[in-house]
DNA sequence: CAGAATCCAAGTGGATACTG
DNA sequence: CAGTATCCACTTGGATTCTG
């Protein structure tokens, strides 16, 4: 849902960007991304129960929206990894101030670690 | 659905925050209400095609989550204003990056205004 | 390992009608 | 005017199973 998937249907650039970054697991995942890049599985388990599906399907959306870049590495067995793109890198940074509202307002819980988006 | 809704529930400050701004409507209203105070049906004009139902819901949890204000004028026809609280306006400065970001990186339509959020 | 396929549950939003 | 009350449709996410 975004970018080039509905062009011409948002009134500001919020929702344009909520488009964006809409599902359920994507901010975790360009949050993690930040960091380093993932392959799928290790991905799935760090963000702690998505089913493969979502997961996939999650993935798919950003990279089409051009946030995440998908490099398949032709081995056996197989693997495949995830990484932010100059735009993901931008969007994370834009979503920053957003991040540091929601630890001062509302409850957040993770155990004590790297402060994140 | 948030700040004190799901206490302890969140991994990061941000999936925290999009728990607050998730409805499909909320950006929106916070955009118009960061302008000036509306009434109900004004507001629901102003975001065009919304449900009397959908609007209230989400002005309902806004409310709860702290973000706007519900003034209720004894008179008669009735008439209710809603109006961003301050830590609605904070987060609204803090959802400024991400609308820039959004009009930097996709399509957006509406008529040259004033640039929002 | 990295997914695709299928089926299903729930949440979210919408249409319509009615009320204080 | 500012909602509430129902009922309904669709989207999103999840569980499970299977494959290159």
């Amino acid at each position: 849902m975004a970018t080039v998937r509905r062009p011409g249907s948002y009134h500001c650039g919020i929702d344009a960007a909520m488009d964006v970054i809409g599902g359920k697991w994507k901010v975790l995942v360009l949050w993690a991304l930040d960091e380093r890049p993932y392959r799928f599985g290790e991905l799935r388990r760090a963000l702690g129960g998505v089913t493969e599906k979502v997961l996939a399907a999650q993935l798919r959306e950003l990279e089409e929206d051009g946030i995440v870049h998908r490099e398949v590495y032709d081995e056996v067995p197989p693997r495949v990894e995830y990484s932010l793109t100059a735009r993901g890198a931008s969007l994370n940074e834009a979503l920053a101030p957003l991040g540091a509202w929601g630890r001062q307002n509302v409850a957040v819980v993770s155990p004590p670690q790297v402060p994140g988006p």
